[in-house]
DNA sequence: TTGTAAGCGTTATCAT
DNA sequence: ATGATAACGCTTACAA
């Protein structure tokens, strides 16, 4: 009823002092069955509710973890913060989710708030060198896991996508419908998985003896806009290629959009794969074929490796394998993507 | 360098007592000027860090709000969340993000959590009768706002859509198209944004004067299947409706599935309408027309109107104007949608 | 098993 | 303007 009731309130209904009371709430064997009943009574008729900044100021646990994201409005961390959020209420841990917006500023900005509130924990898919804030937790000590992107220079446990081998799966794939000239739309190089498929798009060309034509091979920003203008670059090159790979979805997305602007068609004219297995991917028009992995995984596994470290244990990192879902954005072959009639 | 440095150090160092350093570092205008520079000195040599759990421990103020959303996945609590973080920010105040999960039971751990943590104060667009933690928190005297849905019975500042308006455009929109059987995908009784739909179409339907036929209105739950499953109950009547309104973004993706499964094509055999306007929305096939609120705005807004309860203000209810975007889901006049058959 | 009391890092109230 | 010092609500030795 009180807007505070403290522990003290709690001891003194129940006839004990503030120690009694203290240890039966958090459950030390040290009490007696009197004593437990009384307390437990107490409390819930006063409706006493823990202060979990005295407790943590006291016992130097917070019980809090922080989990910064690039873009919460990207589905792909909204379900990285899910399956993380979820694995640590299992362990009755608060997550602090921040939204990085894709601005190493507001990156930093939140980096500070997470040390000020003193979380005993950071998960975060990092973005732009790693000057900044990242080296102040790293020497601060604080417990940190790095989810999706990683960061050179680090010695972090993290939890990323194998993306050498989804580049791999998407490029097969679009080799097996005969396509040699391969639109590349990449991410940028100030992030992990930007450089990390680049390198691997690099080898696969080799591999598999693809044009490797410098024009193929556009640079965005894993956003949506970014997407669009690299595939407007793309198509109007003097040779288009014959099939698209967008590495993130808003790109794809964006991608999408400005092909459908000049009149062309997605698994006709062109071939589409992209990466990221959105959940309404498969309602496009036409269902778009991707190279995915499993987000909520992705969070759960971070969560999990951090609420290790937090506790004293030692995280490897964990490297999660993607999986091709062939739709019907990219059925269509290599020659008749050239000769563009219909079927 | 070292894990944790104090108010006392940086006292130390800059030659003051804890006090000064505490004024200087909080911006007490009772200080003077070597005061300051010494200070802040010692304190940038150090890396001080303010622990936000001792100045809130003492000052009774966590500069810190807890927003409580029902689904991080569904997009438009993403945007929310955006614009009640970005606010927040701006005023220097930690946004703690929560998940209910369209799950009541997640949403009183989480305000269970958020009373615990000693947030400031707690934006929530609840669900359920709003019986659990909702009223401890008001008999805590939590400062509390309600967003995008209400809870009947509680004298809770609220930042809402106006929903009868979105209805009302949706239907005269299809209306003109000459529709007079609309099947209606509504959302769960439990929540106050599907009552207040609901009655909206009720009275469009008299006011209109529409074919009533209760088979026209099924219900949902904001999530995708539940769209699918409508779409099929709909579509599988003996007289099927030549339109649908879906009043959520989720059920309209599982509706169109429906459709499309059916062999059936949106914007040409049958008209389709959705609520919230999600940016991929315009790049399906067709492009959905949809009555759209600013869900960014309605976070943003919120986030004000918290603040203000916080500060002791008495904040008033906003109610946000819906808009109509005409797209090519809805261009299908309603002679030509008879002509299809049944499952 | 229990009570007492000393902190945890701040801020706020006093004097000075 | 500044320095002591007492809280804030809790945990945890240390005694009893």
């Amino acid at each position: 009823m009180d807007a505070t009731v403290t522990l003290k309130d709690v001891a003194a209904r129940a006839g004990v002092s503030v120690g009694t009371a203290s240890r039966v709430l958090s459950g030390s064997p040290a009490t007696s069955a009197a004593a437990r009943e009384r307390v437990q009574a107490a409390a819930a008729e006063l409706g006493y509710r823990l202060d979990a900044r005295a407790r943590a100021l006291r016992s130097a646990r917070s019980h809090a973890v922080g989990l910064l994201v690039s873009d919460v409005r990207n589905p792909f961390f909204a379900d990285i913060a899910h399956g993380a959020e979820q694995t640590a209420l299992a362990s009755s841990y608060v997550t602090l989710l921040a939204n990085a917006n894709e601005d190493t500023a507001q990156q930093d900005t939140y980096l500070d708030a997470f040390l000020t509130q003193r979380v005993d924990g950071v998960i975060i898919a990092p973005q732009g060198e790693g000057c900044g804030n990242l080296r102040t937790l790293e020497q601060a000590r604080m417990p940190l896991v790095f989810v999706d992107r990683t960061v050179e220079g680090f010695d972090v446990p993290s939890v990323t996508a194998d993306n050498a081998q989804g580049i791999d799966l998407a490029v097969a794939h679009l080799v097996a419908q005969g396509h040699t000239r391969i639109g590349y739309i990449g991410g940028p190089p100030s992030v992990s998985t930007g450089r990390a498929r680049l390198s691997a798009f690099l080898n696969a060309i080799a591999r598999y003896d693809l044009d490797d034509d410098p024009e193929l091979i556009v640079g965005g920003d894993f956003r949506r806009a970014s997407g669009g203008a690299a595939g407007a670059k793309l198509l109007s090159s003097r040779r288009p290629p014959t099939a698209l790979l967008a590495v993130d979805s808003l790109m794809a997305v964006g991608a999408l959009t400005e092909v459908r602007r000049r009149g062309l068609r997605i698994g006709h004219d062109l071939a589409l794969v992209a990466f990221d297995d959105i959940e309404w991917f498969g309602e496009l028009d036409p269902p778009l074929t991707v190279v995915a992995h499993d987000a909520r995984a992705l969070g759960a596994t971070a969560m999990r490796l951090l609420l290790d470290v937090i506790n004293g244990g030692t995280a490897e990192s964990v490297v999660l394998p993607m999986r091709l879902i062939p739709r019907q954005s990219s059925t269509v072959r290599a020659k008749t993507a050239v000769a563009h009639t219909a079927t």
